[in-house]
Formats: structure tokens, sequence, C-alpha cells
DNA sequence: ATGTATAACCTGTCATACAGGTTTTGACCC
DNA sequence: GGGTCAAAACCTGTATGACAGGTTATACAT
């Protein structure tokens, strides 16, 4: 009914894109940190004269995107970083084979091999213990692989976090959802036993050296899971 | 009114959430490819038992990560991986003071240093030849820095796109936006002509390195632009 | 000053309505 | 039978109003 206001974001074709531009732009010009509060979507539907239908679209694009957070009752709140914000796009190009495993296994091997030599250099003790204590685990759960797998997503994604660049964690967390679909995979076309407890010592050498803060032992250790992994992966027949 | 129907992937809370899982489910089992059709609002309002409002805001949120297409009068459609799906992620995380800009700066680095080397191992004849064709726009339009940017930018993202992998592709895109911002302080920064044309001549030599199939050159120019770019950016200032 | 009850506010969901764009239907003509 | 075109049916974008249930702020009582 009223006109369009422009918006310099993302003005694409609705007044819900409108309204996105327009909210971002609130949280820039304001300044707004994570954890402060977003007006209410009646204030904000009268001051862009706009419906509060489309303010509430426009909410929920942001979500999606984690770019706020959403509860009920409480007001919108503009959000940290979520490790897993990408997760769903990586999973939606795998399902509609847009992305291959292997093509994923590329990015996470030159991705990661940096992730390790950072966290050599710059791991605090605290981190240091995590990622220890996530190799040993594995260790430690043979038996149930869940676990396994668990605490080598959680060995990866703390690795990310030492290194001390939020965008390296999100990369890695990009994966999480499509790894944890294919692991088992790669887990079982490790035949042996002791296949199984070679891929795990990987780990606990990895964490050794980033431990000892040696860059280059982590970086070549970390190659060496990578290619090791996508031998295992191909011979399972994933491509 | 009607109970929660669960869904696997994504029934956090509300019934949004539950049918944003729904909505993926539906594409999965269907195996549907992008450009397929998705049911309309009314018959999915009909078959998950809720409102015509929960499910627009659900397709809103596959939307706003990118899965998902609407345009107004037709039906939703699966979508092709966008590469610049992330870019307001990153942006987000630039302005809130989560993610700096050297930090990103790495990641590129990181990545580009592999595109460059896959690039020229893969590249087609019709990608060296807009890859060149980039560089030379940079030059030629020397007078106009705002057509030299752009041809960066998209010089950038078509080496990672002869990479022949959409995932480095993505994360390339990702970084569009935050760069088109920094961008002009880098440029600005080097303050004689022959500064500005020598970043511009990494451009072009990295280009006839890709072009010749020479990855090792293209790595080492690709690293060198990046040091240089940081440097750069650090001395006026940019952490 | 402190604690608590209550009012005011806010979000989540539903129903309905209508304008304007898109696809399907069907009639008509060759 | 096949092609053309207009009308009908369908679909999305947006607005409005309503209400349940959770959250925050107010004001009162102690």
């Amino acid at each position: 009914m009223q006109p369009n206001q422009p918006g310099m974001t993302a003005d694409g074709n609705g007044l819900v894109s409108s309204t996105v531009g327009a909210i971002t732009r609130h949280i820039r010009s304001h300044e707004l940190a994570p954890g402060d509060r977003l007006p209410s979507e009646a204030s904000l539907s009268k001051e862009l004269s706009v419906s509060r239908t489309v303010v509430r679209e426009a909410f929920r694009s942001l979500a999606a995107m984690r770019l706020i957070d959403l509860q009920a009752g409480k007001r919108a709140t503009v959000a940290e970083i979520d490790y897993a914000a990408m997760s769903p796009v990586i999973e939606h190009g795998v399902h509609t084979e847009q992305i291959s495993i292997q093509q994923i296994y590329d990015v996470r091997r030159t991705i990661e091999i940096r992730t390790s030599v950072l966290a050599a250099l710059r791991r605090t003790d605290g981190e240091a213990a995590r990622i220890r204590g996530h190799a040993k685990a594995m260790h430690d759960n043979f038996a149930t692989p869940e676990l396994i797998m668990e605490h080598d997503l959680a060995f990866h994604l703390e690795i990310a976090k030492a290194a001390k660049n939020p965008v390296f964690a999100l990369i890695v967390g990009a994966f999480e959802g499509v790894t944890r679909q294919t692991w088992p995979v790669g887990w079982r076309s490790r035949s042996t036993e002791d296949e199984q407890y070679a891929m795990i010592g990987i780990h606990l050498n990895l964490a050794d050296a980033i431990i000892d803060g040696d860059p280059q032992g982590a970086s070549e250790l970390m190659a060496r899971h990578f290619d090791e992994s996508v031998k295992a992966l191909l011979e399972a027949g994933i491509a």
C-alpha cells in the first residue's frame, strides 16, 4: 500500500527485502552488539510503514541467516556468530548433488591444515587440553562409533577455535552436518581394528604436535589425516 | 492449535522450525533438483496442519539461506547454489566486530592460494580468457577505481570457479560484500601510481600463470598478492 | 528499600481478505 | 487434429484483526 522504502542492502523485489535491509541498517547505524535488543515488531512496522506480517518475515529471514536471535515473548536480539550457521547451506548443496563429498574434503583439507598450524602457534593451555581430551576420548570410546564421531567433530572444531580466527571456525562448522552423515561410511571402510586405531592415533599425534607448539608436525599430520580419509571414502565408493 | 509435527532437521521450538524441517525433508525424500517446484503454500499448510502464515515464514527462512527461490505469483523452486549466500553472514560478523578484516584476509589467503593452484591445473580456455580479461580490464580502467574493484572481485571469483569446486566459490563469494567495503581503503593506501600499477601487475602475472598451467607460479603470486594487500591495509590502520 | 502482584507489552499462530502475477483450461478457429 | 487466445483457476505478497501465552515494567504494599 505505502510506497517501497528503498534499502541499500537488500531491496530486491518485495517489501520484505527492503525491510531486511532497513533492519540491517538499523543494527549498523546504532552499532548494536551481540545481545542488544532490536525494536519490537509493532514499532518497526509503524516506523517503516509496513504491516507486522512483513516485519515478521524479515525477522525470520535474518534469524535464518543467524544475524538475530528470536525467542517467544522476548524481543529479537543481535546474534553472536554461530558456527553452525552455514551447515544447512552445505547440506542442501550435497543433497541436491551440487557439491560432492570429495569436494568438501578438499576444502576441509585446505582449511584445516592452516588451522592446525595456527592452533600450534596460538593455542592456550585450556584449548590444548580440550583438543587432547577429545583425541583421548576417541581412543577410550573405541566400542561406540557415535561417540568417536562426536569427539572427532569436536576435536576439529576445537582446533579451529584455537586458531583464533572465527571465520575458520565458521567454515569448519559448516561441514559438521554433512560430516555427521558421511563419517560412518569412512569409519566402516577402515575394515580392521588396526586401521581404525591408526586413524585415532593420528588424532592423538596431532593433538601432541599442537600441544608441543609444532606447526610443521601438525600440518603434516593433518594433511596425512585427510589424505587417508579421502582414500577411505573413495574405497567405500563415495565420490 | 494442532500438535507440533516433529521434524528431524530443525524442530527446535516453534512451528516454523518444524515446518522448515518438513520442507527440507520433502526436498530430500522427493530428490528434488534445482529448478524443481515445491508444493504451494496452501497445500503445505493443509498437509502439515499449520496456517499459511507459518508456511510462509518457513519459506522465507529457506529463501534467506538460499535453499529455495521465491518469485511473486510463481511457486517456490529449489535453488542453485548461490555464491553470495553467505555474504550477509560475514558482513554482520564484521560490523558487530566479531570478525576483523585481517582475519578475513588470512582466510582468503589460505583459500585462494589453493584456488589459484587448482585453477592453473583445471581451467578451461574460456575461464582462462575471462580471468585474463578481468585482469586486463583492471589495467585499462585505471582511472576508475570502482571498475578496477569490480573486475578485481570478478577476477578472484572466476579463479575460484575455475578450480571446479563450488565450495571454494561459495567461500570466496562470502567475502565479496566485505571486500567491496574495504577495497577502497587498500587502494588509497597505495599512495603512488607505481604502487597501484604494481598491484594490478600481480593480477596480470597471476592470470598468465593460470593460463600457462603453472600452479607453482600461480600459488606464489597469489601469496604475494595477499601479503602485500594485508600490508597495505595495516598501513591504512585497518586491523 | 525490597519484594511481589498486576498491568502493559511482546511474540507466535490463526483466519480472512484482496490485489496482482502465473498457469491451466477450454473454447474457437483454421 | 492442431494451434491461438481469452477467461478462469490458482498462487503469492501484503494488510488487518484476533487471541493465547510468555516477558518485562509498573506500582503498590510492607
